[in-house]
DNA sequence: TGGCGTTTGTTCGACATGCTAACGAACCTA
DNA sequence: TAGGTTCGTTAGCATGTCGAACAAACGCCA
């Protein structure tokens, strides 16, 4: 009765998401394929987010902090410019800066330029904590991705940033760009 | 810190025209560049979820309840199964539950056969929410994706569910939060 | 029939993210 | 020097999420 196993609904249902029809024209079932698929990636990510953040002892967001400031090294980065990237508020960046100051992972030093800005600076402990965090999706990624032939690899870049595109098209307006592992420094000169 | 050796700064953000320097056999470039893809979707889809549980007047999370719930339609679901099917606890799902009865959007029944359990069903005034609720995201995809031609689709789909399965391949266990067991529970038969 | 362990859902208390608004300090410009 | 702007922080609020504790219902078994 009710208890014909939860799971069919639509998107996020993963009872539909194993076999699909690969080749047919115009199948609606190719969609919710992709939307499943997407669905799936989302919450994997989800997933591993928070246990890595566990693992680490610090959450997803604080750990996304932290990578951007060990990634800037001595420089260092100001919440306004850590705001901008993680796209949230700064004060949210203040609260997550709490608290890795706090766990001795940052430290703020008072611009010596601008007696307004802030640098947020890594310390050593938390440098190795950045770099000892094993992103475990991505290293899980990274191993199969590396695992594939190249035709593969060329084909699964192509596609992931057309999703990319799709997506997030438009949706990047006035904000300094992503970043995963670079950081622009933003001058807002320019 | 994504990466360590992430020094090309050309792949990053909104300017990713695709531009690998090297192809040689190890193609970190092409790592960096799914993982980069890879973050831009997820974030995408946070902003996205925001925006539209906005819209609709809900939280992203309380929309999945709903949309979850109107899958089911009349059959419901008891807490237990949202709890697992989100991948959450059922404290949350309580929580969660809690508010859509308060804006009348779901009720709650107690089950006849099973007096421990609660169906948790759909209204009519929250089925026309679920419905009507554009998941601005998937709108966006759907349309991106059915402009495509057909082998492209074809590409697309199954680079999807690749990256799926490498994802959320054998990460049932070792976390405590995805201990749950939906995954296998729709297996088809394997 | 009665008792005891188990399942299910809820309540409670604690934290984390994230926002907006208000505010003070520093800066820049006129 | 005055006024406006930028930056960071503080304060207050809403939400999600968890674990622990708990009550009710179930099931099994003697």
């Amino acid at each position: 009765m009710s208890n014909k196993r939860h799971g069919t609904s639509g998107i996020e249902g993963s009872g539909v998401a194993y076999k699909i029809p690969l080749m047919s024209e115009a199948h609606p079932d190719r969609t919710d394929a992709c939307l499943i698929a997407l669905r799936r990636i989302l919450r994997a990510t989800e997933q591993y987010e928070r246990s890595l953040a566990q693992a680490a002892g610090l959450t997803s967001a604080q750990l996304r902090v932290l990578q951007i400031v060990a990634a800037r090294g001595q420089a260092g980065a100001t919440p306004k410019a850590l705001a901008m990237q993680m796209r949230v508020s700064q004060a949210t960046v203040t609260a997550l800066v709490d608290k890795l100051v706090a766990r001795g992972m940052v430290t703020r030093f008072r611009s010596r330029t601008d007696g307004r800005q802030t640098d947020v600076v890594i310390t050593p402990k938390g440098d190795e904590t950045a770099t000892s965090a094993p992103d475990a999706l991505q290293q899980r990624f990274v191993r199969a991705f590396e695992g594939m032939r190249d035709w593969e690899q060329a084909q699964l870049v192509s596609s992931l940033e057309r999703v990319a595109a799709m997506l997030d098209a438009e949706r990047i307006d006035a904000s300094p760009v992503l970043t995963i592992g670079e950081i622009k420094d933003d001058q807002p000169g320019a």
